[in-house]
RNA sequence: AGAGGGUUGGCGGAGUGGUCGAACGCGGCGGUCUUGAAAACCGUUGUACCGCGAGGUACCGGGGGUUCGAAUCCCUCACCCUCUGCCA
């Protein structure tokens, strides 16, 4: 969530920076913030003077009472007793307005920044950079949820038995190509200066709260119903929560890791043709990349990051494009984020396989991690994160974009992690 | 899963109703001494909020309660340890 302090100090970068998420009301929503929050400051003050004017008569009938002069003690509790009523009424209203206050920065998405495009929905998206030509295919080509079946590598219909819709199964070459592509990618990230983690798959609901998957998209996030736990929608939550209330020193920066998860979405409500085959599923593996870092260097980091899922890309010899998402199209938590997309030409169209974004100190503040300054004062770290890559849109565009007629051909720096080079029947 | 014991500041560890935000030790930081370092000695050392400031408030696993007053008593939840059971 944003920082009260910084919707004050920067209030018409604020209003400005929400117009263009496409928030109209934007002004009157933060200057009743400001009311609110003037509100609970007045409150809190009074309520820390009547508790102060309270312990110091509890400590004078504490003496009292050692002294032996009991009514005189007497006499003070009686009064310490109002102080002590009004201090519940006022603490009361202030927990309200506390309350009222966090619920409405929860529901205030985070202030794009300056280079985010002006814009309300993804065609306003601009592209800032592609790569590779798109392939022609032969005739009789086919999208993938044909090719799984011809060369029997993914199978929902299993899925369907065993699980439920979005859940598939991968046999044989298919299960290896998921290895390989994980193993690819994790090495890379490894000689980026990653660190690899496993983190639990699930987490509790702080750590939901924390990173801003609760409350906003609670119906995407599986609810263990009898442990309170939730399945993790990408490894982001953990890694990133491992760093919750926690101060790092400048030296410990940057902070970089990544983990290779199952991820479990409940994308309700989501049908049709856009979410055949593996375009999207309930479950599914991710590489995901985690930083944090310093206010100064995070746009760097983010930049570098964006590289990084480029030359994957690239190696991939996979057509794709960059994007800056515009205002509209910007996630609740982001200040700025680029999406990857491949093209599928099975399909023709293009994926979304990576989504490299700078949440500045939006996470931060609600997870408390701090950063001690030279000055010994703390402040809010910036966290990053992007995908690096999603597995099964990766092997979409693989199948579809390496078919002829009588396989579909492995990218060369898959083949020593796959130990074949084509699939064939 | 059952029985018992725990949870205190960066770490170890006192504290069972009243100047306790918390003794003491270690670690960290600053200083004296030294060519430099070590040792020794002196000082300092949590977080958040309110306030221009002086200063104030809150926090001893989380939440609630008793009391004029709670780290200390009561309830509840979570976690940890030991033993028994089960298990990859």
């Amino acid at each position: 969530m944003l920082e009260i302090t910084t919707i004050k100090d920067h209030f018409d970068q604020a209003v400005s920076g929400l117009i263009k998420r496409g928030i109209a009301n934007a002004e009157s929503l933060l200057s009743e913030l400001m009311d609110l929050d003037k509100k609970r400051r007045e409150t809190q003050s009074n309520l820390d003077s009547v508790l102060a004017e309270a312990n110091t008569k509890s400590k004078m009938i504490g003496r009292l009472i050692q002294g032996g002069e009991k009514e005189q003690a007497q006499q003070l509790k009686e009064e310490t007793s109002v102080l002590k009523n009004q201090a519940k009424g006022l603490q009361d209203k202030l927990t309200a307005l506390v309350d009222k206050q966090q619920e409405s920065l929860y529901n205030i998405p985070n202030i794009p920044n300056g280079n985010v495009p002006e814009g309300c929905s993804a065609k306003e998206n601009e592209v800032v950079e592609e790569w590779g030509e798109l392939p022609s295919l032969d005739d009789g080509a086919m999208p993938h949820w044909d090719l799984i079946q011809k060369y029997d590598i993914i199978d929902f219909d299993l899925g369907n038995k065993v699980t439920g819709a979005g859940f598939p199964f991968y046999k044989g070459r298919g299960a290896k190509l998921v290895r390989a592509l994980a193993n690819f990618c994790l090495d890379q990230a490894e000689a980026a200066g990653y660190q690899e983690i496993q983190p639990p798959v699930m987490v509790n609901e702080t750590s939901g709260l924390a990173t801003g998957q609760l409350p906003d998209k609670e119906g995407q996030m599986y609810a263990i119903s009898d442990s309170n736990y939730y399945l993790i929608p990408t490894a982001e939550v953990p890694i990133t929560n491992i760093y919750r209330d926690t101060i790092l020193e400048v030296s410990d920066l940057p902070v970089k890791n990544v983990g290779f998860t199952p991820c479990f979405r409940r994308e309700a409500g989501s049908w049709g043709a856009d979410v055949r085959g593996l375009n999207r599923l309930h479950q599914f593996d991710k590489v995901e990349l985690v930083q944090v870092n310093h206010p100064e260097y995070s746009y760097k980091a983010l930049d570098e990051m964006c590289k990084h899922v480029s030359l994957l890309l690239q190696q991939l010899r996979l057509p794709y494009r960059m994007v800056n998402l515009c205002g509209g199209d910007l996630g609740f938590t982001s200040a700025q984020t680029f999406d990857f997309e491949v093209y599928a030409a099975g399909q023709d169209k293009w994926l979304e396989v990576s989504s490299v974004s700078n949440f500045e100190t939006y996470q931060t503040n609600r997870l408390k991690l701090r950063c001690r300054g030279e000055d010994k004062k703390n402040f809010l770290l910036h966290t990053l994160n992007g995908s690096a890559l999603a597995i099964p849109r990766i092997l979409a565009a693989i199948l579809e974009n390496f078919q002829y007629q009588e396989g579909i051909r492995i990218p060369e720096v898959l083949v020593p992690y796959t130990g074949f080079d084509a699939i064939t029947h």
